[in-house]
DNA sequence: AAGATGATTGAGTGATCGCTCAAGAACCGA
DNA sequence: TCGGTTCTTGAGCGATCACTCAATCATCTT
């Protein structure tokens, strides 16, 4: 059929589930209190979702093309500095985490722990939006140049800070307090202090040759 | 009946939920299974635990006492050297990690994003057993002496290093294979290497005084 | 206007959820 | 041997689960 406009009752619910699968996980949400919540008739869902599982993977396909517009693109207006936009990335998600008081974390770290093992196509969703988020942050390391030392692989490092974000996320939400991901930043931002010296003195050689 | 030692039917409710728990997450196990599995009826299982939330309590605590023997100790009994230590024990959770084909992950650490947000005393007991793990590292930091710089936190650390564990499992999950996970791990080592040779340049300096 | 297609309605499905409880068996000290 | 306590049995509870479908409405094409 001819393209029409994107369909709004299925809009509402990619919204409306992902923020549920969110706050109480997706085991937790009921098909139901999505219809609820979204106003809407289990057979127009059913119209558009051939089941739960198959409403999580267009989640999932949504938090792809949401990535960008609403996480990425805040943390790149803040700043042109590479390594100052990691930092505001993380201080993004800070923000998040303290306004809904320690509760929820990282959307996509929830589902990958919760429905990873079960569900093959959302496994690779989940780690295609994984692979976005680093490969971002990459970019935007990338253009740190001679800051960060000459041989460092920069995917790798993005992929670390993934990794801290999402593992301070976890420990703060168990101890209900900022803490544990305010220590973790602060390790990480430690450690691209170091490679920042590390850096410099390569500089320094190269100058002396 | 026959004679069982003191509570063997609580103790085997507790081991079978544990290890369900671990495969399949809190809300996807049903308590049917886990009755089925470890071989109790209902009503044995309401008279140990009033609900299914108890019971992951029960669980919580046993997996308290269930770290060090399970866990830690096979990592400190592999070497004396503390940072080869959190090799170990970072190989060790790899080692499960592949043998289950990259599935499960760790145990708290699904139940932290899965459970933490709706239920009070099972965040706090969450929060105890990562407490525990990084104390557990922080004890084994406090021996490495002048071979990490003097005014380091040591508990900070011991803290980043379960934050790199938790991450890279993570995004190991998401994958499918053990590549975030040990890319988390060096950087994780990379770390360490230039905190020592933070705290040669240090003790080179005493010396020189 | 007529027909085709897409989208919506909502009562209702069987299955499974966490859980109950009355009855009885096993074990205990006295 | 007895009464008291702890533990086991398992059929069965109401609630909720994900989901169905025939009927109806809305929109577009011809």
């Amino acid at each position: 059929m001819i393209a029409q406009e994107p369909n709004e009752t299925r809009a509402r619910l990619l919204r409306t589930a992902f923020q549920l699968f969110h706050e109480q996980g997706f085991h937790a949400t009921g098909v139901a209190t999505i219809l609820r919540e979204a106003d809407v008739n289990p057979g127009s869902m059913y119209h558009f979702f051939a089941s739960k599982d198959e409403l999580l993977l267009g989640v999932l396909e949504f938090a792809l093309e949401y990535l960008g517009p609403a996480v990425m693109e805040p943390a790149e207006a803040r700043t042109q500095d590479p390594i100052g936009r990691v930092t505001e990335l993380l201080e993004q998600y800070r923000e998040g985490m303290e306004s809904a008081g320690c509760r929820m974390g990282c959307p996509m770290g929830n589902l990958a722990l919760e429905v990873s093992d079960g569900n093959a196509q959302a496994r690779a969703l989940i780690h295609r939006n994984f692979e976005n988020w680093a490969a971002r942050v990459e970019g935007w390391l990338n253009t740190a140049g001679d800051r960060l030392p000459r041989d460092l692989d920069r995917g790798r490092l993005a992929r670390f800070v993934l990794t801290v974000m999402e593992g301070g996320l976890m420990q703060s939400r168990a101890a209900g307090h900022l803490g544990p991901f305010d220590d973790s930043v602060a390790v990480l931002l430690e450690h691209f202090e170091m490679l920042e010296t590390q850096a410099r003195s390569q500089k320094r050689k190269v100058r002396t040759k």
